[in-house]
DNA sequence: ATATTATTTAGATATTTATCTAAATAACTA
DNA sequence: TAGTTATTTAGATAAATATCTAAATAATAT
């Protein structure tokens, strides 16, 4: 859980997860979408990969990433716990 | 949501939200529970208050903190966006 | 083999953050 | 009014983080 939310603590990487949603995306687009460096986003996509809410698969030259909303599934847990009251 | 997944990154926020969900507590109690010195406690509760997802209340010469879970259903609101595929 | 394209790794730096001690504020009590 | 208790604010410091440029790795194409 700490890995994931150091991963959502950040809006770069909020924002790469919403793009994720709609398509899996490689490096360089993902990169692109965003006036930050390459090897920064790479970065940011390796934080959100130890959390495991992003996977990759290589194809060709090509790094493509892929959402993985499992892990969500523990995050989502916890919060409606801290909502049952007592 | 900015200041919210700030609140939630740090293992001893967390852990006063889950015990705030139990009861209402004062400063001190809250300090008690932790081997951290009562500054650093007052800072998280700070920034716990900051995001919305606790609010404070004098009485007498105690502060009582209590959670607010209405903040989180923006939280969840994205998580479950996030699911959502395409 | 060499060049090109895609991406990551390495190393450096400035900012943010969690923590501490000491001092300040606020409320109660004798 | 003084003293005590509860809590925060101020200021300092060490560790974590986001970012950059330059170099390294990996795959493709000529």
């Amino acid at each position: 859980m700490n890995l994931l939310f150091k991963a959502l603590n950040d809006e770069t990487r909020r924002a790469i997860l919403e793009m994720l949603r709609d398509r899996d995306m490689n490096a360089g687009e993902i990169a692109d979408a965003f006036d930050i460096s390459k090897p920064s986003i790479s970065h940011h996509l390796d934080i959100l990969k130890q959390a495991g809410v992003i996977s990759s698969e290589r194809r060709g030259q090509f790094l493509v990433y892929s959402i993985n909303t499992t892990i969500l599934e523990d995050l989502l847990q916890w919060i409606m716990n801290l909502k049952e009251n007592k």
